[in-house]
DNA sequence: GTTTTATGGTCTATATACGAACCAGATAAA
DNA sequence: TTTATCTGGTTCGTATATAGACCATAAAAC
């Protein structure tokens, strides 16, 4: 990141990154972990996980991802086979589609 | 990051991330958008959309959940005020547990 | 009440994800 | 065909997210 760049968020990627953190937090009381606890388990840091916790959107989506699974929160509502069929199922359909997206040369003419 | 760490990723986490860089991929050319096009109303590089769109887990999840909003990827199969009002209800419903997780006492007694 | 421990926050050093500028090959349009 | 441009893949410099060590407070256990 060479030019400082500071990213603006949409409402509703902060409200999901808010909702997978507290379904995550949630999911970690019930199975009666520590936060030191689900770190180590996930490899990470305590402070990452608070920030992940906490809804943060400046995380790696690996941690968070890997932290969801642990804990059993379930992403895009799918089970691990609904979620390889549902891929296997996406990526077919992409090798079908056009390679890349062309536009309209130069201007389009609508002076007609 | 001091110590040099690799990290390990589930399946499941790399499922879902291939599947949510698929599904961003087929909405973009869908929506006809070039691959600059979408990173530049992303406010993110191009290089960092293809990886997003290779389903990469070193992606910051801000960057990623961003791009899935603008091609109209739904996180968590909810619209937007299903999000909201989920999001609340989640919140206040960790109002009322306990705040912290607390283990047994050194060791457990099971043995009475 | 006391004690123990989980949580939340700060600070520092460092690994790394990022933007930018390339290039080559693929692919769509002319 | 030729031309234009989209994509994928580098490399490099740098901003920053992270781990780890702190400390203070909160809250559970005793």
């Amino acid at each position: 990141m060479p030019k400082s760049i500071t990213r603006t968020y949409s409402r509703y990627s902060r409200d999901a990154a808010a909702l997978l953190g507290a379904l995550i937090r949630e999911a970690r009381n019930e199975r009666k972990l520590t936060a030191q606890e689900l770190a180590d388990r996930a490899g990470i840091s305590r402070g990452l996980l608070q920030r992940i916790e906490k809804g943060s959107l400046k995380c790696e989506i690996g941690a968070v991802f890997e932290v969801a699974t642990i804990v059993g929160v379930k992403l895009f509502d799918a089970n691990e086979s609904a979620l390889t069929k549902y891929l296997r199922q996406t990526k077919e359909k992409l090798a079908l589609l056009p390679k890349s997206v062309r536009k309209k040369s130069k201007a389009v003419r609508d002076d007609f």
